[in-house]
DNA sequence: ATGAAAGCGCTAACAG
DNA sequence: CTGTTAGCGCTTTCAT
């Protein structure tokens, strides 16, 4: 009943345990007459490789570990799949953990993918994430490590990210282009790369077409649905309202779309509306959303390559790679 | 450099491994001055518990395996969200496999979880898992399973799903009484407990009201947006029109809702439309869609819950539980 | 082409 | 309260 291990085969069979072993991974020692038989009796007996053993004995398991904000999230869901995609192939596990956008969890994730020993990770940083020292342990232990979308100037290992600061410039200028003076900006954390980012695209579009950068359009606020909701009603309460938002990513921007909806505030008419990330849901709004695309999936999957790869050449001293994608401006009816 | 191990701390403190063992996970033999050390001890030497080793040694990790058909759908990724944050709490991890809505990988997925020795596993079967003899191992190793959402008649374990029967009976029969009467219904595969149940649903609501079964309204199709506007397509051929779908969900309803807007055709007066799972789109489409909800995030939670008691219990050949969720319809203005 | 032996890092009797 | 010992299932030299 209980399950059939390695000696199990090999008393079956009457050879040692090595041998079963080295068949199993077709070792090109074995005959082919061993091969066969232990083959058939492993099949006989259900046998499954034990991965915990042999990541013992390797010192190294076939898992990815993954930290993201939040796995409902559209952008993070897709990602995933990318990654998923990728590792399956190569018969790698993915072990998935959430930080929630909490510091404090993302030190606990860590540590638990350590502990469990993955062959490498790929991380996208919480919005409060300010102190990046937990992340020492990983070149300590030369466990590989790539970051994707949400990273930080202080991180100095590969990276895939999209450019945020063009995306930014891009959109914001496209809305002067329209004619819209009153420009507003939804910001993301400082801390995290995206948010710095695409706060320069938008102060350095203003600046660069002689539009004066007024501080009370600049309101802070996170990276949820909830943070657009509330800094657009910040917004409203200003004199005179902005003419046109520019939001941090697209969920930002549709709590504001909603809040605007309520208030019947006419979209583009009163107030335009831009995001980011190019969420499914934003082509299907109406008006349909304005944003900057960006191609999560291939992000996902072109992060999950690096790793693999780092993890084949074991480790490697050089300088960081940093893969950097370009965006797109999405036009549609909100601006 | 190399990792330190219980050894190292014990050879620091010359003492023996099994002590350190002990007061690192706080047993009540070890004196309070003993732990003291050690954990400074293994603070200093960034010692990190191997759960390999221990997973080897107690037979069982702290890792519980998912297997969802598409972590990008939105239904999965909140059902993923919810089982993290319990198992979190827990000290378990999450293994995330797709099985991209295909049975092949689904077995191999299987497999891989088995290997990794999960403790337990939570599984939503893809579109055309038809035989499910793949789990049987499960009984076997007496690893405990709770499927979720999309389940099987066949399947005699644990379960967590919702009315769907109840839901589209109710979703129908809202359209009745609207006064549709060219119903149509967009089906999913019939081997999958949601496909067939939710048709069900849509023929006894017909018939009850005694409206005339047309075989010609009824189409099959999957899971996805891609095969809503297929399908869509196709009903668009029949004559007369129908003047009403029920979609077997959300994205397949707004796979039916774009082919509609491209075409112009008008929703509800030409054609009303009910989809299924309440996902977030759907309130933000305008016309917004009525749908049946389903708490999904409950329903992540709960099967992780039961997941997590079965573990606890050890082994128990009690007969499955079955949980079963009320749906609640939320009627929009497609309808 | 196959086997013997050691050991990956940890835990759990058992012994004291 | 602490130490000794054995072993989880596998891989890997080193022999033969």
């Amino acid at each position: 009943m209980s399950r059939a291990t390695i000696v199990d085969i090999a008393k079956e069979l009457k050879i040692s345990p090595s041998t079963v072993s080295r068949a199993l991974r077709d070792h090109p020692d074995i005959s082919k007459a061993t091969k066969e038989r232990v083959i058939n009796v492993a099949k006989r007996l259900d046998y499954f490789p034990d991965s915990l053993a042999q990541g013992l004995k390797k010192r190294r398991t076939n898992t990815i570990g993954i930290i993201v904000p939040e796995i409902r999230h559209n952008f993070f869901a897709s990602a995933i799949s990318g990654i998923e995609d990728v590792t399956y192939k190569s018969d790698f596990t993915i072990m998935v953990c959430q930080s929630n956008e909490d510091y404090e969890r993302e030190v606990i994730n860590l540590r638990a993918m350590v502990s469990n020993r993955v062959a490498g990770l790929l991380v996208s940083l919480a919005q409060n994430t300010v102190d990046i020292s937990h992340f020492d342990i990983l070149q300590k232990r030369s466990i590989p490590v790539v970051f994707f979308d949400r990273s930080s100037e202080k991180i100095n290992q590969n990276q895939v990210v999209v450019d945020d600061y063009q995306g930014a410039f891009d959109a914001v200028s496209h809305l002067i282009a329209r004619g819209y003076q009153k420009i507003a900006h939804i910001r993301g954390p400082e801390n995290i790369s995206i948010g710095r980012d695409r706060y320069r695209g938008y102060l350095d579009a203003l600046t660069k077409q002689g539009i004066p950068v007024n501080e009370k359009y600049i309101v802070n606020g996170g990276f949820r649905q909830d943070d657009g909701s509330i800094a657009i009603r910040k917004l409203l309460e200003t004199s005179p309202i902005p003419d046109a938002v520019f939001a941090v990513n697209d969920p930002v921007a549709i709590g504001a779309y909603i809040v605007l909806k309520e208030r019947n505030i006419q979209i583009p008419k009163e107030m335009a509306l831009v995001g980011f990330s190019n969420d499914p849901v934003s082509a299907l709004l109406e008006p349909a959303l304005t944003t900057v695309s960006q191609p999560i999936y291939d992000i996902g999957k072109t992060a999950a390559k690096m790793l693999l790869e780092q993890i084949d050449n074991g480790e490697q001293t050089q300088k960081p790679i940093v893969k950097i994608y370009k965006t797109e401006l999405i036009v549609r009816q909100s601006s």
